[in-house]
DNA sequence: ATTACTGAACGTCAGAATAC
DNA sequence: GTATTCTGACGTTCAGTAAT
């Protein structure tokens, strides 16, 4: 194990980083024996064997379990309902879009026009903020107004937003800060707005667009190493479950083959 | 109260895997 | 072949806990 490697490191091996290597041993070892009392499984336990060992990802390699193998649940396409949907928010309306601050905030924006944003690090209701977008008369074109009521005592706060327009991280700072856009110039989550790249001139500009770019690319990985470690949890988990049904399975096939020996060869006194 | 330790979660980088 | 996504490795932060 790498901690004995590191040992100048003070680090101890955590459970995202722990390795599934031993227990896909562990899987491969009992699927072995299972493979040995029942031969017409050979076939797809060499296949199992050649994903194992290549390891691609953890999605393929769950699904393919699956489709295989006793007690192994596919891992989902895309996140539970209750994994998307951050939990300070689920009792609102279904929402449409959902984002995630530079602080950890939760912007949900639902069908009804109905924003919330939530706090992660607090709980429950007491993290829950409300901005309300009603759609009641025709507002100016161009004009936005954004109401702002009291914070009120259980921590909430709403805001109503009149027309259709959608709310956006804005790009940096400390402080959490939002844009209201209309519709048509909203982009893509987590997509911040900067000119496009025919109208750049100047270094600075173009030092500016690589900032940019760079800070999207970081900002796309973090949210794929997040859903690479819920999708590891969540195969480490597979296979532990594998290793219970296999172990029963080896445990029953064992209990069997004595049955038989008995059976087949009767004491001779 | 302070310190040391531990586990969990995170962000970033680099390179592999995959998509186009 | 290039762009994008995925994942292992590493370092950091933070909260909880036991020892002092």
């Amino acid at each position: 194990m790498w901690w004995h490697q590191h040992n100048l490191c003070f680090r101890h091996p955590v459970e995202e980083d722990y390795s599934s290597g031993d227990l896909e041993k562990k899987v491969a070892t009992i699927a072995e024996t299972d493979e040995s009392a029942e031969s017409e499984d050979v076939i797809d336990s060499h296949k199992r064997r050649e994903i194992l060992s290549r390891r691609p990802s953890y999605r393929k390699i769950l699904n393919e379990l699956s489709s295989d193998g006793p007690g192994v649940p596919k891992i989902e396409e895309e996140k539970s309902e209750e994994e998307r949907t951050p939990p300070h928010i689920a009792t609102m309306a279904v929402p449409t879009s959902i984002y995630q601050t530079s602080t950890g905030q939760y912007i949900a924006i639902a069908q009804g026009g109905t924003i919330q944003i939530s706090n992660p690090g607090s709980d429950g209701v007491q993290g829950l903020q409300a901005l309300t977008m009603t759609n009641s008369g025709a507002p100016p074109p161009g004009a936005t107004i954004v109401q702002y009521a009291a914070q009120s005592a259980d921590g909430t706060q709403q805001f109503f937003v009149p027309g259709s327009q959608v709310v956006v991280q804005a790009a940096t700072g400390d402080m959490p800060t939002y844009q209201i856009r209309a519709p048509t110039t909203a982009l893509p989550q987590g997509v911040v707005m900067a000119a496009s790249p025919g109208s750049l001139h100047s270094p600075q500009q173009l030092a500016e667009e690589a900032t940019r770019k760079r800070e999207l690319r970081l900002m796309k990985n973090r949210e794929a190493a997040k859903e690479c470690r819920r999708r590891k949890k969540e195969y480490v988990k597979c296979l532990e479950s594998r290793v219970a049904v296999l172990e029963v399975q080896n445990k029953k096939l064992i209990e069997e083959l004595e049955t038989l020996k008995d059976i087949c060869s009767p004491k001779t006194d």
